[in-house]
DNA sequence: TCCTAATTTAGACTTATTCTAAGCACATCT
DNA sequence: AGATGTGCTTAGAATAAGTCTAAATTAGGA
């Protein structure tokens, strides 16, 4: 964390951690509970202070998908998402699962500097309900 | 709007005549401010009613792109997306400049229902600049 | 035309997030 | 060690997007 200029708190590091080792692309509100329940204690505005310097630095990625709510992330190999249908759950999918795409032609001269794809269905524990 | 079972009220038809004639994907705020300007006004609330009216009745697409604000897309054909990082611009690219994807491989039997590629980079005009 | 369920409305409320101002903590200089 | 400064944390106030409520209005069928 101090590699991009960002003072190594209690704090940051709780949360870097937790996201870290989570695979669920938890909410604030989501870390803020996780924390909470442990030392050390985060306030609200440190949460969200800190996953924005984290966010800014490049160590996580906020995504919103299909509501208003920001999801970190803290896996940075390039890769795609899925979301179920029944659970809402949001699961990385990894880069070589799809392969390269064939450019896409856009009339207009756009630059497309990187994509993602967002595949929406149905999980492998919902179905089996 | 009939066909869906919604009556078919001004403001309602104010409102998804204002999305099918837009390319932009405004929020609701931004669907307020233009029909505020003339006849029908609608209030803030029945903004939001109509918009998930609409989308509940599949007439609308609501999307969330990189922010907490929801969007609203009156293109009903299947199409991607494309984000320019300069202007925040999101602009629909159509199916068919990508073509059908290689079915994914998900390890753990998820079903794939439908996708979209969201892409990112520079919009034609941000790059003449 | 009349009726009724559906719709609209203003404004209160909720939820996610940001801001503010005060206090801490730690590194640095003396 | 003591003084100083910058950056971090904090509680709580503020904001923004969206939802809810209860009363008034209206679309569309009989």
């Amino acid at each position: 964390m101090r590699e991009v200029g960002l003072k190594l708190t209690p704090q940051r590091f709780a949360v870097l951690d937790f996201l870290v080792r989570s695979r669920e692309h938890p909410t604030a509100d989501k870390i803020s509970a996780a924390l909470n329940r442990r030392f050390p204690r985060a306030s609200r505005a440190t949460i969200y202070n800190t996953l924005n310097a984290l966010r800014d630095a490049g160590l996580v990625h906020e995504v919103y998908m299909d509501d208003a709510v920001a999801r970190f992330d803290a896996n940075l190999d390039r890769h795609h998402h899925f979301v179920c249908r029944v659970c809402d759950r949001l699961e990385d999918v990894p880069f070589e699962a799809v392969g390269e795409l064939p450019a896409p032609r856009l009339g207009a001269g756009h630059k497309v500097e990187n994509y993602e794809i967002v595949m929406r269905g149905v999980c492998a524990a919902c179905r089996r309900k």
